[in-house]
DNA sequence: TGTTCTGTGTTAAAATATTAACAAGTATTT
DNA sequence: AAATACTTGTTAATATTTTAACACAGAACA
């Protein structure tokens, strides 16, 4: 029964997977083993047949994986089998990209609000929402029931919306503002910072030119 | 001499440390523990006495370490003493977003381009710089020795382009596109999938659901 | 100048995560 | 129907990462 819970670095993975699947049943392909999947995947197929493993036995041995079985196991263990309903705050280019590309894209979230403090952008609309007032924050997570927020506004303001929207009962923040939120413990924060991402790049990029500059580093023996 | 190399774990703390660094220096504080870094971070302490040692002992004991001389090695350990030039790929809102971002709270980049595929982006600015097409693309990395570049087209492009800036010296990329590029070695990718920290997130937060929902499982003694 | 206090840097232990190996099914072929 | 080929699921070994412990060095103070 009670299985072990599966570590961070496997959830991170599924929905990875999740997305192979979705593009393999759009191209009809019924059956996938771990070892294709690898490929698509660029993980190894040990560590996929491994990840699957902490949720269940999905697969038949000697053939592999039904697409659609899979995916639909996986929707459920992720949680998005029902929609997750959610708003985003911030309707900068970062907030108006998220909007766009879940509205369009993504069909396992709902967003049901876009909120922005700007009132030149309030009532501009983006995939058919209006961009709607902060004020009006409140009323529509309450009767929505949101529980997941996406906030995409300066990092000066970050920690108030944040506040705001935990009284307002969000329980799970995607954070893109770079700061970090001080959340009581039941609030799920994940930061989505792209600085960092494109800093810790860099990191590996001069690493790199560094050797190729450097020369011949090598003690000449005597 | 040869220290061991840092985990990939790491590298990508460093550049918060380096946030939190430019932050204190810009409220003069001079002098800073490992103990407050923590608060500042949500690293514990020791994990960030820990990073530092990798590649140095920067601290003073009993005292804690000097900010601004902990920035500038942070810098160099990185790699940002010097500034890198990149290129964005895709000028959509994500793109935008990008672009003013790292242009207006990003000092150690600097950006030489903004590319995009659609003649009606083209020709508008951004930031003090005109969008330009992708033709374009190939004079400009090769005039300004462009290394990294941001990737913020859509996922059935991204290969395309990605093969293409490889082939005029691109040696990191940080992919904004839901798809696995495929790459020689000498190439680095960063994935910054944007839909993949939102699922993850909607996982734990499905957890607690279901954890509250679930009613009384405790087993009744008899 | 010695004593105490504070906080770093280093070494050791514990916890996570990945990789490898293989036994156990399933399908295919002869 | 037996033998072969394949591919999963599980267990064991390895590697990485985090946490903990503490010796050591500088600062403050008596």
């Amino acid at each position: 029964m009670s299985r072990k819970s599966a570590p961070k670095s496997v959830i991170k993975r599924l929905p990875v997977y999740l997305r192979i699947l979705d593009n393999l049943i759009r191209r009809d392909v019924e059956i996938i083993s771990s070892r294709v999947l690898s490929e698509e995947t660029g993980f190894t197929a040990e560590q996929i047949r491994k990840d699957l493993a902490y949720f269940g036995a999905f697969g038949t041995r000697g053939t592999g994986y039904n697409t659609s079985y899979l995916r639909d196991k996986l929707l459920r263990i992720i949680g998005l089998d029902k929609q997750t309903r959610l708003v985003v705050i911030g309707a900068g280019h970062l907030g108006k990209a998220l909007t766009r590309y879940n509205a369009s894209k993504n069909p396992y979230v709902d967003i049901v609000g876009v909120f922005d403090a700007n009132p030149e952008e309030v009532g501009t609309e983006i995939e058919g929402m209006k961009i709607q007032p902060i004020a009006d924050m409140s009323d529509i997570i309450k009767a929505e029931n949101v529980k997941v927020a996406m906030i995409t506004v300066p990092a000066e303001v970050a920690q108030k919306v944040a506040d705001n929207l935990i009284s307002l009962g969000i329980t799970a923040i995607l954070n893109f503002a770079p700061t970090k939120l001080n959340v009581p413990g039941n609030v799920h924060v994940h930061n989505a910072d792209l600085t960092i991402e494109l800093q810790s790049l860099i990191y590996y990029a001069m690493e790199d030119e560094k050797q190729n500059l450097g020369g011949n580093n090598i003690p000449q023996k005597p």
